[in-house]
DNA sequence: CGAGCCCTTGATGCATTTCAACGAATGTGG
DNA sequence: CCACATTCGTTGAAATGCATCAAGGGCTCG
């Protein structure tokens, strides 16, 4: 029931949700202590959701490990993905007492559940952990206006790129190989297309030699700088 | 260059920023007094920047009357519209320490700016403040993200239709008839369409007798039921 | 009255969706 | 181990939504 946070994996997340040099915080002791006492570690299977649209918020959510999607169905059949999270994000940010969409796992994984109320008495005690929590909501919203303007402004295909580059950094740190934990169906919600524009896209970028793809999953970026240039256009 | 907190239009701005009972919160009084010795009440002409892209974020403004669209140009030509403001919204979040986007006003107008250090170091002093503050930022992200779901889930005449229905209840309160403060191409740049599109959404609204259209900017919404159920399909 | 601006409307072409068929990969039971 | 079903991705063809190009209408202001 308890967490261990001691262990590397728990510390690097929380550090990378929460900054730095987060162990130099005032109060990050304290936090660590409590969340080791009161903060769950809990497994999650593929495809297993986390929590549901209209379910009472009452835990915030640090992935471990695993990849977890967000989504929100519409009155008839469709549904739109909001984000892909991986460790170092974070999970359930909402002051509403319901959660706006579901959260689910793409893949098993580990995550910490920690009570809202325990987050909120920790940052009246120590402010400078609230501050860094904001920070990271402010980020957030940074990269969801980033998403939006390129909803609004980008080409189907454009988009894809910009997905592929964002993927490249936040899985493959920058390296050019990497795997993508989600269907091609889970692409076309997040960006806004059906699953054929989308696969339609992977092929044009195949075509025109900015990416290889060895399997379904598996990406290579070849020509990083056209692929930017063609997603900024 | 000082403010007059006492003018009900400050006043009003303020609580509706940060909540109704804001009077009420620990600090607010002290607040309100550093507001009226360090805060900027400036007037703002139609079409002039409050800020632009790129300019270091030094600064929190608080919309008192006027209307203030945020907006981001594209490297060739085109623009993207993030937002509409009115009074009782903020402006600047931001902590990151040049602003993403410009801040332009639709028409005559007073703002309250803030030194965000100012704001900075009320919130260390008064961490009810700043949790006001915060909550007010999450609605925000909500709000943002239900338009990213808008904007990628639903067809441009319905995506016409849900900002209608914004507007108004954020222009008339929830009244049905409104006047609208920005442009066709205002619109068609917030909604991620042509000038064109937009305009034949309003013709193709109006056909179907969900509103009427006094002039350019007078709408009336006739059916509210039918066009929400349109909006949301 | 005429100029200029913004909005509307029509015609055409392109981007994207939809419908449909096929192919590749994976798993199951005989 | 192979036939078969199933799932997921690709590709083609037709239909549709939207952008673009182009012309005209209405309003405001000099």
């Amino acid at each position: 029931m308890t967490i261990d946070t001691s262990k590397v994996s728990i510390k690097t997340s929380l550090a990378s949700c929460f900054g730095r040099n987060f162990q130099e915080l005032e109060g990050a002791n304290s936090f660590l202590e409590e969340l080791s006492k009161h903060a769950q570690e809990i497994h999650i299977n593929e495809n297993c959701y986390i929590f549901k649209e209209k379910d009472p918020s009452d835990y915030i959510y640090i992935p471990i490990s695993g990849v977890i999607m967000l989504e929100r169905s519409t009155s008839k059949g469709s549904r739109h993905v909001f984000a892909f999270l991986f460790t170092g994000n974070l999970l359930g940010l909402s002051e509403f007492s319901f959660y706006t969409f579901s959260a689910r796992a793409l893949s098993n994984g580990t995550i910490v559940k920690i009570n809202k109320q325990l987050i909120q008495s920790i940052f009246e005690r120590y402010p400078a952990i609230a501050k860094r929590f904001h920070e990271f909501t402010n980020h957030v919203l940074n990269y969801i206006l980033d998403q939006l303007f390129i909803m609004g402004q980008k080409s189907a295909h454009q988009r894809l790129a910009h997905f592929l580059l964002d993927m490249s950094n936040r899985i493959g740190h920058g390296t050019n190989k990497f795997y993508l934990p989600m269907s091609r169906q889970d692409i076309a919600d997040y960006l806004g297309m059906s699953l054929e524009t989308a696969s339609r896209g992977f092929s044009s970028l195949k075509k025109k030699g900015m990416i290889s793809i060895q399997n379904n999953y598996r990406i290579t970026i070849l020509d990083e700088a056209a692929l930017h240039r063609f997603a900024d256009d």
